[in-house]
DNA sequence: CAACAACTGAGAATCGATTATCATGTCGCC
DNA sequence: GGCGACATGATAATCGATTCTCAGTTGTTG
């Protein structure tokens, strides 16, 4: 699968569209994206993440527990490593925290230097 | 602005269908609780966020510094007080923060109760 | 090669969210 | 009361994202 490698080879998670045109060298239709993703998800490879500004994006599922930067310039969703403190602080009473979610928004390395 | 009060009573960020069907009883159009939205936003008095699990939502920009829960069940989202540490420990070198986003997942109070 | 199943690319169709349109209603003001 | 400016509700139109359709390919098996 051309596009389940691809995915593995990104630094962050990748929309349809990303994806789809980093493959538009090779002739694949976007339509062949989404069912690639779909299938992926649906067989347990991939997992649908949503970073803030814009969409669905995927991801390999075999990835460690991580977090995401996303940068306002160039739109792109990077992995981060590791993990904060504190979270559980923030429950209110009586509710059940099942998972979490951490957004890094600013630019990133090629952006900042381009600007 | 009925919208607007109707957003301030909240205890978390309403999308605009959420908030339109709080204003059921009132006659309001969807029409009109966009118009009202998109003024707020553009006036100043609104701020639109975007919480996982679909869509944008809007609160009054007024608000401290928080963040949010989400329902799985009901779909809501909650307002949270206080933050967390150590996010700076998880900016990639070269990478600029300027803002960040962090949201619980799990289930409410009430639905919790409700299962 | 024939028969057949699975996969593909391109474009049409669909879906939900948001915006535009338009006829009507409301308000201040004369 | 009459008039003009503007807000409103209902609905149509638009937009982007995703899915569906369909004819054409490819690969397999015998």
């Amino acid at each position: 699968m051309t596009v389940l490698r691809a995915l593995g080879e990104a630094d962050g998670p990748l929309s349809a569209r990303e994806l789809w045109s980093r493959l538009s060298g090779t002739g694949i239709g976007l339509a062949t994206v989404y069912r690639a993703l779909r299938r992926g998800v649906e067989e347990g490879a991939l997992e649908s993440v949503e970073v803030l500004g814009g969409g669905v994006r995927y991801e390999p599922k075999d990835r460690a527990h991580h977090h995401h930067f996303l940068c306002l310039i160039c739109d792109h969703a990077f992995d981060l490593f590791g993990c904060v403190e504190g979270l559980e602080s923030l429950i209110p009473d009586g509710f059940q925290m099942t998972a979490h979610e951490v957004v890094l928004v600013g630019t990133c390395n090629a952006c900042g230097n381009a600007a």
